[in-house]
DNA sequence: GAGTTTGAAACT
DNA sequence: CAGTTTCAAACTC
C-alpha cells in the first residue's frame, strides 16, 4: 500500500504532520511567550502533548517495527529466505501483533545491550549534550535549571512540525535509538537536574537531563533529515529498555511515564528530550545481562548507543544460532579470557588496558566506544574519565575532525543498507547481515583470528576488505575486489578482462549493482547536510558513472533512486568505497572508510596531552600494510571540489551549523586544561 | 604472567 | 599518500 520505503516514509511523514498540527508560528509564539518566563510549564506541556500525541508514539512504533523487521530480516536471511522489506513494512502495519512477536524474539538482546554499558557512554555523551544544549547558552549549569528552553525559544520551535516527519524515517531517526538509560547512573555527572520544560505526569519533578541523549555529532547528523533541520533526541529510561518494555508499555505509557521534556536548540535546531524518571532499566539490565554479547564483538553494549549513528538500529539483534555460538564460545574460553569476558559482561562494556595512550586515542577501546573508562579498566594514566571530560571531548572532537566516523560503529548491518537484490546476493557468502564498515586489512591472520575486526565482529569479510588470504568463516569474498581494481589500474592491457571481472564483482556477493545518476545525487544532496553514509554512497556511486570501475561501492539501489519527494532512507549504514576510489584513482576520490567529511580544521591537532606519548621510547619493528587507506578529509575535499552539487552538505555543514562544544567550564579552554593535565602528569 | 604477534591507528 | 611507528588487543608459551 505504501509502495517503496521512501514513499512509505513520506506518507508517514505527511500523516505525522497532520497529526501534529503544530505550526512553526504557533511554536514560535509559544516560545516567545515562554521566553517571558511566564509560561514555561504551559509551553512544555504543550510541546509535550503535541509530541506525545503524534510523534512519540509513532516513533516508538516505528522503532519497534524497524527493529522487529530487521531482526526478522536477519533471521530470514539466515534461513535463506529473501526478505521483502516493502512487504514486511506493510505487513507489519497490518499485523502489529505479529510484529510484536518478532520484535520480542529478535530483539530481546538489544534491550539488554542497550541497558548495559550505556552509562559510561551516556556520561560521555552527556558532556556534549550538556555543553551543546545548555552551556552553550548558559553561564553555568545552574543557570539552566529553569530555562533551557527559554533562551532559545524563537529558533527552537521553528521546525518542530517536521519533527514527526523526521522521526518517521525510522532509519534516520536517531532519537529512538537513544534509549535505555539508567538515570540513576549519573552520579558524578556535572549536569544539573533541571526542571526546564518539565512536562508530563511528574512535571514538577526535577528530572535529570541525560546526556547520552544522543548529541553525539554523528548522531545528530544522522537524526537530521532533509525536510527537517530538527534534531531530536528522546529518551525514556524504562520504556525502551527492551523491546518487551517497549511493547508492553505501549506508546501511551511511554508518554505518560515520561517525566520531563526538554527542548532546547542551538543554531536553530531543536532538541527534544523526553526523559523518564523511571528506574526500571537497571532491573532490566540485570535481567538481561545473561543475553549479553561477547566482549569482543564489535557490537558492544556501548555500541547500542551508537547504533543510530549508523542507522542500524537492530544490528545488535542476534539470531538464536548466534547466541548459541556466543555461549559456546564463552564456554571454550580460557580462564583468563573468560575472566576478562566475565568482567566485561558484568561491567557491561569494554575494559581497556591502555598504558600509553592515556585512553585518549582510538587505541583505547573504551574511548573508541565512546565511553569513559571505569575503575575496572586496567589502564594507566587514564584521562578518559568524567573529570577530564573537557579534554576527552576536545580530543574526541579532534579525532572526529579527522575522521567524522571514528566513533561510529565499525560494523553495520547490510540489512539496513541493502536493497533486496543486495541482500539476496550478499547472503550467499555472508551469513551475517552485518559487515565491517571499513573492512579489514589483515595480512597474516587470514581473518581467522580476532585480530581481524571482521572476524571479531563476527561478520564476513566484504569487498571493502583488503585482507590477504582471507578465510573468514563468517563469509569470504572470493577475491578482494580491491585486488582486481588494482590489477586493472596497474595493467590497462587487462582492461577487458577486468571489466568482466568488475561486472562479476558487481554480481558477486556483497556487491550491489546500482545505476547511479547525477539526478540522484542531486536529490541526495538535498536530503540532509549529513555525513551519513548514504550520501557518500550515493555520491560515490553517482560520480562513478563509469560504474564498472567501481564495482565495490555498495549501495542500495533503492537509496540511489531519488524518490519523487526527495526522501531517502538513511537506512544504509555503510558505504564501502573501493580502495581504488580511495586512492584517488577515480573521478571522485572517496575514502574507503567513509569517514569522508572534510573540515576546515587544522590537521595538526595533536592534543598536547597526547604529545607526550608520541615519544618513541623503543623501536618497534613494523611492517607497513601494502594497501593503505586514504585519509578521509583529503579525499572528501577533492570530492567536494568536483561535485557540482557539492555534497557539501556533509558533515561540514553540520559542523558549521553547530556550535562547537563550549567548554564545560567557561573559564578556560580545553587546551589550557590539557596543558594543565600534562604538566600535572609530568 | 611474560613475551610475541597482529593489525588498526597515528604519525612522518 | 606511501611508508613507518605506535599502540593495545589477541594470542602463545
Amino acid at each position: 500500500m505504501f509502495g517503496s520505503p521512501e514513499n512509505e516514509a513520506v506518507l508517514l511523514s505527511d500523516q505525522a504532520e497532520k497529526d501534529l498540527p503544530l505550526s512553526s508560528l504557533e511554536m514560535s509564539q509559544a516560545a516567545i511567550n515562554q521566553r517571558d518566563g511566564k509560561k514555561t510549564e504551559e509551553l512544555s506541556r504543550f510541546i509535550f502533548e503535541k509530541v506525545r500525541e503524534s510523534d512519540v508514539n509513532s516513533c516508538l512504533v516505528s522503532r519497534a517495527q524497524n527493529c522487529g523487521e530487521n531482526a526478522a530480516k536477519v533471521n530470514l536471511q539466515r534461513a535463506g529466505c529473501q526478505y521483502d522489506e516493502k512487504n514486511a513494512s506493510s505487513q507489519s502495519r497490518e499485523d502489529s501483533n505479529e510484529r510484536q512477536q518478532r520484535v520480542q524474539k529478535g530483539l530481546v538482546k538489544e534491550g539488554g545491550q542497550n541497558e548495559r554499558g550505556i552509562r559510561r557512554h551516556l556520561q560521555f555523551e552527556a558532556a556534549k549534550a550538556y555543553k551543546f544544549t545548555v552551556l552553550g547558552n548558559s553561564e553555568s549549569p545552574n543557570s539552566l535549571t529553569h530555562d533551557a528552553t527559554n533562551s532559545r525559544s524563537p529558533s527552537i520551535l521553528t521546525n518542530l512540525k517536521s519533527l514527526a516527519s523526521s522521526h518517521f524515517d525510522n532509519r534516520a531517526s536517531s532519537s529512538l535509538q537513544d534509549v535505555s538509560c539508567d538515570t540513576s547512573q549519573f552520579p558524578s555527572s556535572p549536569y544539573e537536574s533541571f526542571t526546564s520544560a518539565q512536562i508530563g505526569v511528574n512535571s514538577t519533578t526535577s528530572a535529570p537531563i541525560h546526556s547520552g541523549i544522543g548529541l553525539h555529532l554523528n548522531r545528530i547528523s544522522r537524526s537530521t533529515s532533509l525536510s527537517s533541520d530538527i534534531f531530536s533526541s528522546k529518551k525514556s529510561t524504562g520504556y525502551l529498555s527492551t523491546p518487551e518494555q517497549m511493547l508492553e508499555h505501549g506508546s501511551n505509557n511511554i508518554a505518560t511515564n515520561s517525566s520531563s521534556i526538554l527542548t532546547s536548540a542551538v543554531s536553530g535546531k531543536i532538541y527534544v528530550y523526553v526523559a523518564s524518571s523511571q528506574q526500571e532499566s537497571q532491573a532490566v539490565t540485570e535481567a538481561n545481562s545473561f543475553t549479553f554479547h561477547s566482549t569482543d564483538t564489535m557490537k558492544p553494549p556501548c555500541h547500542s548507543m551508537l547504533v543510530d549513528q549508523e542507522a542500524a538500529p537492530c544490528e545488535v539483534g542476534m539470531s538464536a544460532s548466534q547466541e548459541t555460538d556466543e555461549v559456546e564460545e564463552l564456554n571454550q574460553l580460557s580462564p583468563k579470557r573468560k575472566r576478562r569476558r566475565d568482567a566485561y559482561m558484568s561491567e557491561g562494556c569494554k575494559r581497556c588496558n591502555c598504558r600509553r595512550s592515556k585512553c585518549l586515542k582510538l587505541y583505547c577501546e573504551c574511548f573508541a566506544a565512546g565511553v569513559y573508562c571505569v575503575d575496572s579498566c586496567a589502564c594507566v594514566n587514564c584521562y578518559n574519565k568524567p573529570e577530564f571530560e573537557d579534554t576527552v571531548l576536545d580530543i574526541r572532537q579532534q579525532i572526529e575532525a579527522r575522521n567524522p566516523l571514528a566513533f561510529t560503529p565499525k560494523v553495520v548491518d547490510n540489512a539496513i543498507d541493502s536493497s533486496p537484490n543486495f541482500t539476496e546476493e550478499q547472503d550467499l557468502t555472508t551469513p551475517s547481515s552485518a559487515r565491517h564498515k571499513r573492512g579489514c586489512n589483515c595480512k597474516k591472520s587470514k581473518c581467522l583470528k580476532r585480530y581481524c575486526e571482521c572476524f571479531q565482529a563476527k561478520v564476513g569479510c566484504s569487498s571493502a576488505c583488503r585482507c590477504e588470504g582471507c578465510k573468514n568463516t563468517f563469509g569470504v569474498t572470493p577475491e578482494p575486489v580491491y585486488n582486481r581494481a588494482k590489477r586493472w589500474a596497474s595493467h590497462p592491457a587487462e582492461k577487458l578482462d577486468n571489466v568482466k571481472g568488475a561486472i562479476a564483482c558487481i554480481k558477486a556477493p556483497g556487491i550491489i549493482h546500482y545505476s547511479p545518476t547525477w539526478e540522484g545525487i542531486s536529490d541526495i544532496s538535498k536530503l540532509t547536510p549529513l555525513s551519513h553514509p548514504c550520501s557518500r554512497t550515493a555520491f560515490s556511486s553517482a560520480s562513478s558513472s563509469n560504474s564498472a570501475k567501481i564495482p565495490q561501492a555498495q549501495l542500495p539501489s533503492s537509496q540511489l533512486q531519488p524518490s519523487g519527494t526527495g526522501h531517502f532512507h538513511w537506512g544504509c549504514s555503510a558505504v564501502i568505497v573501493t580502495p581504488e576510489l580511495s586512492e584517488g584513482k577515480g573521478p571522485n576520490d572517496l575514502n574507503s572508510d567513509g569517514a569522508g567529511a572534510h573540515y576546515d580544521i587544522p590537521y595538526d591537532d595533536t592534543p598536547e596531552i597526547l604529545e607526550e606519548t608520541s615519544n618513541p621510547t623503543k623501536v618497534v619493528k613494523a611492517s607497513s600494510p601494502n594497501q593503505k587507506r586514504v585519509s578521509p578529509p583529503q579525499s572528501r575535499s577533492r570530492l567536494r571540489e568536483r561535485s557540482p552539487t557539492g555534497l557539501r552538505s556533509g558533515r561540514k555543514f553540520i559542523l558549521q551549523a553547530m556550535p562547537s562544544f563550549p567548554p564545560l567550564t567557561p573559564h578556560r579552554n580545553s587546551k589550557e586544561r590539557t596543558n594543565e593535565i600534562e604538566n600535572d602528569d609530568k
